[in-house]
DNA sequence: TAGCTAATTGCAATATTATTGCATTTAGTT
DNA sequence: AACTAAATGCAATAATATTGCAATTAGCTA
């Protein structure tokens, strides 16, 4: 049986997006290359402060406008996503249902719209369930178009 | 038929909210007042500064401090909720599925786990699909505890 | 109704996160 | 090795968020 350390895994997959990334005629540099890195090897999300912090600790210094303009990048050809959202504050009427926060986010008008529905919290909380995750309340976003956009 | 007009439609419901926050012990404050209707009668989920902008325009002026604690006191309330999330950027890895992006954080312990399920996925779409929304992606966040930190 | 007081707000300072234009550097090519 | 488009770093600025404290206010009481 072939045992493979962590690290040789890391630099497969970071190999990986590389070949993506030059596939596209982007350029194989060393900063997209340490933030690939960080990214594969550690195990939560992570912000663009937060890796340049990692980066730091080991004496690699980035400017955080690469950071950004790397993690942008790497989202637009689907090698890495944001997390939700603008971060901003959200009305939800009285009567909500608990774990009903769910928006449809029309990309071509910006258009909201909340819903709920009971069932489809059901069967999440019973998913998260099986990893053994008991969920206090979930939120969602449905990003796409709104039927007047779509038909445009 | 009896006809109610939008704004006395707002004022009933920031009242519900003001009568909750003083059944609460919190006091029934100008700025609370100006919060809940800006947040009542807007469709859109809107942020401190939105709000701030919004309320400006009517020769309002709320100091951003002042919406951001109306703002926290509301969610700790269930009067309000934010979109997720920190805004962070988060790692995906090459082969995650169209559609499979779901955090699972725990509220202790802050670890976070990502999983994906196309059937989930698939329910997603159908539902949102009912509503005329054609979803291109959707993002999710579980917010709970994990096996861990629930059985302490 | 006026005065009292704890709760709330506003202010100022600071921190964190994000964006832009431009000079400098670098990867990939010739 | 030289060339050049692409990418990075830098500096300035903008936007968002947090904290401690002084001033104000809502709700209570006399
Ligand atoms: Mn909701
Ligand atoms: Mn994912
Ligand atoms: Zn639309
Ligand atoms: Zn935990």
């Amino acid at each position: 049986m072939h045992l493979v350390s962590r690290s040789s895994i890391i630099a497969l997959v970071v190999r990986d997006s590389i070949r993506i990334l030059q596939g596209q005629g982007y350029k194989a540099t060393k900063p997209r290359k340490l933030v690939l890195e960080v990214l594969e090897e550690t195990e939560k999300p992570l912000s663009p402060y937060d890796i340049k912090g990692i980066l730091r600790a080991r004496g690699k210094y980035l400017n955080h406008v690469t950071i950004y303009r790397i993690l942008d990048l790497l989202c637009s050809l689907n090698l890495a996503h944001k997390m939700l959202s603008s971060g901003g504050f959200v009305k939800c009427s009285l009567d909500a249902i608990e774990g009903c926060h769910r928006f449809m986010v029309c990309q071509h008008c910006g258009a909201i719209r909340e819903f709920a529905d009971k069932e489809l919290c059901q069967e999440e909380n019973d998913f998260a369930q099986d990893f053994g995750f008991h969920t206090e309340y979930h939120l969602s976003e449905f990003s796409g178009l709104c039927s007047q956009c779509y038909r445009k």
